[in-house]
DNA sequence: TATATTAATCGTAATATTGTGATATATTAA
DNA sequence: TTAATATATCACAATATTACGATTAATATA
């Protein structure tokens, strides 16, 4: 159907979920690869580094920031772009669980 | 158009991207967690965790497959699931170049 | 004020994803 | 062989995502 049934996960899993859906497309990757690149924001002109149209750019770019992956700060006509320090360290988080030593022992 | 542009990026990103993808629904993070959860495999019965219907359920197990997050055995008429740990380093991987001070500086 | 510049939003079309019942396939047990 | 069990796949409907041209909104500049 193409609905997700969200009733039955902790909002937990659900954050994490669309974090990751949002980290689950070239284009977003790309960006954050781009702004990770930069020692500063980045003011506009994203858009010239992926083969996408300014539409397509703007709209990767509010997911990216929906999820807080990014920062957008206005600054005269266009907007500067950074990377969020404090979103990422969430999936450090989730991919401890998978640390444990326990689950070595299977297949 | 429900079609991305694949051509412009490179193999990594794309790998990535699909990595990402396929931990972005929260039925395919439950599963994760619960493989997570036990100590030895799982054979079968993962459809009695979740709220949704033994073919559904199938399906997400087949993506997580497919990009090698998790590892199936058949097992007489069941088959055994568990983790496969080689796949989670790559998230890993892709943070690690997140983390460089330069990006403190910022906004 | 008029015009350019930048980014967000709208409208639309094409494709993808999700979920399910029904069915197919494979293995085990009687 | 036949029936039972477990899982995968098919077919379909509903919803979501992606992309883009066109437009809008906001600010800066001449």
């Amino acid at each position: 159907m193409g609905i997700t049934k969200t009733d039955s996960y902790t909002t937990q899993t659900l954050m994490l979920a669309k974090l990751f859906k949002a980290l689950g497309h070239p284009a977003r990757l790309a960006i954050l690869e781009f702004l990770a690149q930069q020692s500063t924001c980045i003011c506009g002109d994203i858009v010239s580094e992926l083969p996408l149209s300014q539409a397509s750019i703007s709209r990767h770019l509010a997911e990216l920031k929906e999820v807080n992956l990014i920062k957008g700060t206005i600054s005269g006509t266009s907007v500067c772009y950074c990377l969020n320090e404090e979103t990422l360290p969430l999936i450090h988080q989730f991919l401890n669980q998978f640390n444990s030593p326990i689950n070595q022992s299977c297949c």
